[in-house]
DNA sequence: CACCTCGTCCAAAACGTTTCGGATAATGAG
DNA sequence: CTCATTATCCGAAACGTTTTGGACGAGGTG
């Protein structure tokens, strides 16, 4: 073991120099009434000259909080977009603001979730969890329930349970107001590709265009409703192939991510087929690199900074008032209206 | 404050159940040689019944650590790529391994680097730092070496110090070979466009260019190494456009970053100018968009999941047996040729 | 003068763990 | 049988903080 650098102060020290009791001194600090005006400010100068820090081990065992708050972070080989960095810095960011810190728990692929949550809780190493990248009928939101353990979920789950705090971007919205905007612009025939995991996302996103195409009385048949492995290039840039192969040919893709779209603008260059003239192409997430695609892509931002602002917010919120006092939130996703969409072509033109 | 579920078992009830005392259900669970074959047995099998899960407060009060490796990081605009969420990932992944956790600090753009610093070290709320995105002459480096403060960097700084634990791409190498490459394709103008940022990785990266075309008698005049901010597209673009306008106008241009590269494409396109054909261009990070580049972006990889196991590794050998134990590490980055380089056009071809 | 109130301060307990220095009983040596 | 040794266990202290339940005077009230 390494000597960590010079000693640090301690209440006792403190109290010692200044010919006080460890509890005035921890009181001055902490800001009660019963310590005069002129001791508080001694306190208070001493504290400061010599760096006092409390420790955070001391404050832990006694109040049973940790201040720490975990994100957990399952594993899966498709980090492909600058979002999940934004997040976490947002995060760490928001709780700083509360005085608290963040705590990074990754499940690898073979790990059980809910193991590892139940470390985590037991061992009393965080006071709140955020979770992410929820699937469909994701266990850990029942299990937190049923433990009546202070969480945040980024994204909803599909399953019916309790009512929980989430944050999620209205994608479903967003697809429903894109959905209505290319038909307006004639589109008829629209295609989507989106990913292979059972993220929930996926599914309002879908289930947003859905409803905007239905509601012309049109219809997308299965066919034109794939899903790729976003790690996988060839096969994704395959089942871009596909969409493309359709008769009749769609007149707009959508890709649920800004990757699966910058996947179907390089299979319509290799056949061909120019964007946005003859085919619309439209992303989501509004990732940096999009803005240089060619052509540059149009898509929605998700602004993953300010996500991460309010669910530091909710989370704090669950810790001081209670679950119950908090509500879920929707956040706009924003379109980037760019070059990669247009006028759906006229049939001859095609 | 929340009641945090049911209630956890403690050591305390456990020696209870089992009729032992305390100090002997710690020292079984611990492993200690004192304690019999039989009773042990029993210890585990309760410990494991129980879901014990010792209290991180509790132990790290006596024992003065707490198991926890923090990363600083200093919020910047210009997080565009996935980069830091696979770092961040592999390091707390790696660190999972070796039963330690991963906190997030923040530092906002107004905040005092150092204050953090001495505010996690003296709080005693890590062990062992992991600092990155280090600038030429990143003040963190002397301070946590005076501190005697276990950690390890990410990236290089130029300043000469004592010997520290660090690990980094070889962006010299990497650059230095490129240079080499593009050479004997023929290429005698070369460009560069680096980040605006202080970081050093661009100073490594066009060192080992300098290198290589020094080395051949050649050189790269100044108006051909420009600065960009990431962020801001505009700028970028008009920056690519300026190298674009150079006389001669350069055959190749390296992109510090893909962003950067990628912003050359879409200059070159604008100018109508064919890649590769006419202008060869690389990038550096291989972000996984860069697949999809048209032309495709031939880039270098930096495996940051790799990097991030090998600082967490790294961590705990200075933990474990002291900073000077543990020797820097240089990764090579891994060139992914793609489409978007190739020889020099022939000078009438321009 | 006796009593109460208020403003300041403090001793001690509690949180859960690890570790130091024994204690106890069984075993082996002489 | 005595003494040293070993195997197994345990009591108590220590870590740094917060909090509970006072103590002690000064001042005011009756």
């Amino acid at each position: 073991m390494r000597a960590p650098g010079e000693k640090q102060t301690r209440l006792k020290e403190l109290a010692q120099e200044l010919g006080l009791s460890i509890t005035t001194v921890s009181r001055a600090l902490a800001g009660y009434p019963d310590v005069s005006g002129k001791t508080r400010e001694r306190v208070m100068q001493a504290a400061q000259a010599a760096q006092y820090v409390p420790s955070r081990a001391g404050r832990m065992l006694v109040s049973g909080r940790s201040d720490f708050v975990g994100m957990m972070l399952p594993i899966r080989g498709d980090i492909v977009d600058a979002f999940l960095g934004v997040f976490m810095t947002g995060l760490a960011d928001g709780l700083a603001g509360h005085r608290r810190d963040l705590i990074l728990a990754t499940v690898s692929p073979g790990q059980d979730q809910l193991a590892v949550l139940r470390h985590l809780i037991d061992g009393q190493r965080v006071d709140a969890l955020v979770i992410n990248r929820l699937t469909r009928d994701d266990a850990r939101i029942p299990f937190l329930l049923k433990r009546g353990f202070p969480f945040v979920a980024h994204g909803r789950v599909l399953t019916p349970t309790a009512p929980y705090p989430w944050v999620d971007t209205d994608g479903e919205k967003a697809l429903f107001n894109l959905g209505n905007m290319l038909m307006d612009l004639g589109h008829q025939h629209i295609a989507v590709i989106g990913p292979t995991e059972p993220y929930t996302y996926a599914y309002f996103r879908k289930r947003g265009l859905m409803t905007a195409v239905e509601g012309r009385g049109l219809t997308i048949r299965p066919e034109a409703l794939l899903e790729a492995q976003q790690g996988d290039k060839a096969a994704t840039l395959q089942t871009a192939e596909r969409l493309l192969d359709l008769v009749p040919r769609p007149t707009a893709i959508i890709g649920l991510t800004d990757i699966l779209a910058c996947a179907v603008l390089e299979a319509a260059r290799r056949r061909g087929i120019s964007v946005p003239d003859q085919l619309s192409v439209v992303g989501f997430d509004d990732v940096p690199i999009a803005a240089y695609a060619d052509p540059p892509l149009s898509t929605f931002n998700q602004r993953g900074g300010e996500a991460a602002h309010i669910v530091a917010d909710m989370i704090v919120a669950c810790l001081e008032q209670g679950m119950e006092a908090v509500s879920p939130r929707l956040i706009e996703a924003e379109f980037v209206s760019r070059r990669s969409h247009g006028p759906a072509p006229s049939p001859r033109a095609r």
